[in-house]
DNA sequence: CTCAACCCTGACCATACGGTCAGAAAACGA
DNA sequence: TCGTTTTCTGACCGTATGGTCAGGGTTGAG
């Protein structure tokens, strides 16, 4: 789109920074909650003084919030090959397997927002109210029609989506669980292909699509 | 079983006030996770000054602790029906009632234990090696058992387990969203057995045991 | 080269937190 | 009733946290 413009020194170090901090940030509020994790953590794994992340981040909610942003955006982006597919199979089939790459490429993401919806959503409350209530009517829509089409079975739309972000956010909120319980190792490429299976499987027979 | 004995006062105002601060840790751990949550504001939820918990439980640590295996005790109940039934469909169908319901009850337990597992598992990851582990072994061998007797389609039995547990407790853990996208209002009695309904018929259906 | 705009950071501050303790109050057994 | 054990609590303490700020360094447009 646009031509590759001449970026001075001042913004590549200023997106660097931000990439760092953001990075840390999520790995931190992560592993330690909003209220466990601490500037200076964040600010030491960045790799920054602890004064500069508040040159950039004025207060530590905003720099939460932008952590949590982050995921959400991911995730709405996940749901494209959802829309335009022809049926359950391959629109939900494909809405499994993004969502899965996600638990396991943006673990740490999934666990922050998580985290964030289980405190009552304290900062990100507007986009439940309104991004994400827009984006499951309309997900519910095609369900719907999908079922008035004949092309599975009669379920109820929203538990069909709950169903589907849990098991697939499972495997990132609580990989801890699932690697202790796979002898502490973390899953291989072939036990996350069973994984994805396994989801898919179940549930596509289970809403009477394959 | 024991005959009704005498209770000292001293015995009733203790166990009054452990289970008041046990209740009361309960709300504040699941609503501000670890970290956010001080004695302090248990102290007030409780009625008690905050010298006072410290009486009964020595450290904020040990407090939590018991907060996390109250929830562990209750989930692991839970499972006696799966084990006397003759098969998936009585066994699992009232695994995710009893689950379901658990999530409708004690949805703030649920919240610290999932908070507890995201976050590491650093208070009780000795329970996940034990005790969970244990419980899982033996019932994806109950599973694989009704796989090998026909009574369901062969399906990896410790994802399947994954499943149930990511899809029940999703609606305590996840309530907060759930209600959002329920127009701000809390479940129905209606709308929980609908809930309940459609997560036993997809993953029934799912596992082919319907 | 100049200078204004932007970037960086060590030192600092007020606050809030988990935890302690001395001693008062209550409950109990004899 | 008396002495002992247990329960309770206001006041206090050391520490760690989020956030501030003055002042020095760096960048880049003109």
């Amino acid at each position: 789109m646009s031509a590759p413009e001449r970026i001075s020194k001042r913004d590549a170090t200023r997106r660097e920074n931000e990439a760092r901090i953001l990075s840390a940030a999520e790995k931190v509020f992560a592993e330690a909650g909003f209220g466990g994790a601490t500037m200076q953590l964040i600010a030491d794994m960045a790799g920054l003084p602890k004064a500069n992340l508040h040159y950039y981040f004025a207060t530590k909610e905003e720099l939460y919030r932008k952590v949590v942003q982050q995921i959400f955006e991911i995730w709405l982006h996940a749901a494209d090959s959802f829309d335009k597919a022809p049926g359950p199979v391959e629109g939900i089939g494909a809405y499994i397997d993004a969502k899965m790459e996600i638990s396991r490429r943006h673990a740490d993401g999934s666990k922050v927002w998580a985290s964030e919806v289980m405190h009552g959503a304290p900062v990100i409350q507007d986009y439940l109210e309104t991004t994400l209530r827009d984006w499951t009517a309309g997900r519910a829509a095609l369900i719907q029609k999908w079922i008035d089409e004949g092309k599975m079975a009669p379920v109820d739309p929203r538990h069909l989506l709950y169903m589907l972000w849990a098991t697939t956010q499972h495997y990132a909120d609580f990989g801890h669980q699932i690697e202790t319980l796979n002898g502490g190792r973390t899953l291989s490429d072939t036990q996350w292909r069973a994984a994805k299976a396994s989801v898919k499987t179940i549930i596509l027979r289970g809403i009477g699509a394959a």
